[in-house]
RNA sequence: GGCCCUAUCGUCUAACGGUUAGGACAUCGGCUUUUCAAGCCGGUAAUUCGGGUUCGAUUCCCGGUAGGGUCACCA
């Protein structure tokens, strides 16, 4: 953006703690956060707890936990402090009052003189004659002074149609319905978003302000309050919304968002959760997929950012969180493995087989429940039937079954390698019309299962030892009536 | 309903007037060790419709259609 400015670029993520944080929430800041630092720019967090009502307790620290998880980190904020602090609104009554006296010195601000019921009721009224509500249709002649138990009101100055730049969606407008008397102060002192986040983005010298989309059509409130205060507005950049999975709606608490630490207690890796979030709605002028989160931080364009809604899609995020998997290394790989597993089946030789077969680190659960990894520790149980292949014979695979086990009891310890074990399998095996005569009979024997990793991995394993005992256990069982 | 926004494979998207419309996920087929997974190779699959502008429109303009957002003492 540095098109657009020689100002150092200043961003924030200013979230209101009323509840947990879900994707699309992150998705915002992470934008937000890279635009400041693809542009050496300052990112800053700020909390919007203006809504007594909808508060929840906890959700700040919420918020501060799903920021760092994903790595992303402010330069100012609640926890942090900075030059512009305190960055909790509610610790900032004071400067809202002063902005609020400003305009009403200007005649630009007044106290709401009708009840709440009053102005439902006007509402109504207008609903009913199917025209869009105006409060400033209804405005007082003369005001009165504010004692500040009155909700105190904008008085808009000109009623117009407002155009401005969007960094995403370009040239917006918006007709004169966008524009009303709206508040300032709530009845219980609290200013309202319309008004503090302004303020705010005014006293912390934010140059580009990231948001939804939703907001669109508030933004001739924001350039109307901008001019009465006389102070030029941010850039303004607009994200498409992220949509549910049937692309329908937005997605949203309300239609099953997940929150955020969700996906970190089911097993998916915080840079797949950027990397995927990065790549819904912005895309890099090359084919390249993978990004790490400082490579964002040099490629991030907000004008590639799509203007058009995208639909979450896990299957797309499991694969990725996969490919992350994939480049984990041992240690940490094996470490993530061994908090899913009980104490009999943390072993490094399983690590590999678990790895290349989960997308996700709570996949894990799932094998455990399909007894997936039973056969590492105790034999398996099984009907003789399913030893065998297709259409052999049980006296054909007692014989096949036999030479395998002959030629693992001719193994050294040193060459009990998969490697050397498929060798020596694969050259009884392709004596035989179909290997399967061979590699299906062993591999059952060994793991019981149907669905199970090959039978040269599985020999080694278990090692020589348990290898030849579960082949003998499955030639007795053939041989009995 | 008023206002506003959007529109390329099923999904995420590339192509800033000229491409055999590209990539990824998913899907299907093949190979790799019989199964599963992984890997490799390959296939199916898209410019919402109608008008313009232009030698030429996915691309620019207008309209229809469809979808979304918004109209609070919520943010």
């Amino acid at each position: 953006m540095d098109t657009n400015s020689n100002k150092k670029i200043v961003t924030r993520f200013a979230p209101s703690p009323t509840g947990f944080m879900h994707v699309g929430n992150l998705r915002t800041a992470l934008f937000t956060y890279l635009l400041a630092k693809k542009n050496d720019g300052t990112f800053i967090l700020r909390i919007e707890d203006t809504d007594k009502e909808r508060e929840v307790s906890g959700a700040t620290e919420h918020i501060l936990k799903v920021l760092k998880w994903v790595g992303i980190s402010w330069d100012e904020g609640p926890d942090i402090g900075g030059p512009n602090a305190p960055y909790t609104q509610s610790e900032r009554l004071n400067i809202y009052k002063q902005y609020a006296e400003k305009l009403i010195e200007k005649g630009l601000a007044y106290p709401d003189p009708y009840t709440e019921e009053e102005v439902e009721t006007l509402r109504k009224k207008a609903e009913s004659e199917k025209r869009p509500f105006l409060y400033r249709e209804y405005r007082p002649e003369t005001f009165g002074i504010w004692d500040g138990k009155k909700p105190l009101r904008y008085k808009v100055p000109e009623v117009k149609v407002f155009r401005w730049h969007d960094l995403v969606f370009g040239d917006l407008s918006a007709g004169p319905e966008a524009l009303d008397d709206f508040i300032l102060i709530k009845s219980d002192g609290y200013p309202t978003y319309n008004f503090c986040h302004i303020v705010d983005d005014i006293e912390m010298g934010i140059t580009h302000v990231v948001r939804g989309q939703e907001y669109i059509s508030s933004i001739p409130k924001y350039l109307s309050l901008y001019e009465s205060l006389e102070v030029t507005p941010p850039f303004y950049i607009c994200m498409p919304h992220i949509m549910g999975k049937n692309g329908i709606k937005k997605l949203g608490k309300r239609d099953g968002a997940k929150d955020v630490l969700d996906y970190e207690k089911e097993g998916y890796l915080p840079a797949a959760m950027v990397n995927y979030l990065a790549l819904l709605g912005w895309h890099p002028s090359d084919d390249k997929e993978l990004f790490s989160m400082d490579e964002l931080k040099k490629v991030f364009d907000v004008n590639r950012v799509q203007k058009s809604g995208a639909q979450w899609n896990d299957e797309k995020l499991d694969w990725m969180n996969k490919e992350y998997i994939k480049l984990l290394d041992k240690e940490t790989l094996q470490n993530k493995i061994f908090e899913q597993l009980p104490e009999e089946l943390k072993k490094e030789k399983l690590v590999p087989i678990i790895a290349e077969r989960i997308s996700k680190f709570s996949d894990i659960k799932t094998m455990l429940e399909n007894k997936e990894l039973d056969f590492f520790y105790k034999k398996p149980e099984y009907q003789k039937e399913k030893l065998l292949f297709k259409d052999t014979t049980i006296e054909k695979t007692i014989i096949n079954l036999s030479t395998a086990l002959e030629s693992f009891e001719k193994f050294g310890k040193d060459d009990y390698t998969k490697e050397k074990i498929k060798i020596a399998l694969m050259e009884i095996a392709d004596h035989e019309k179909s290997r399967g005569e061979v590699l299906h009979p062993v591999r059952f024997a060994l793991s019981g299962l149907d669905k199970s990793p090959d039978p040269f991995i599985l020999a080694e394993i278990l090692g020589k030892n348990e290898t030849i005992s579960r082949l003998n256990e499955a030639i007795r069982l053939l041989k009995t009536q």
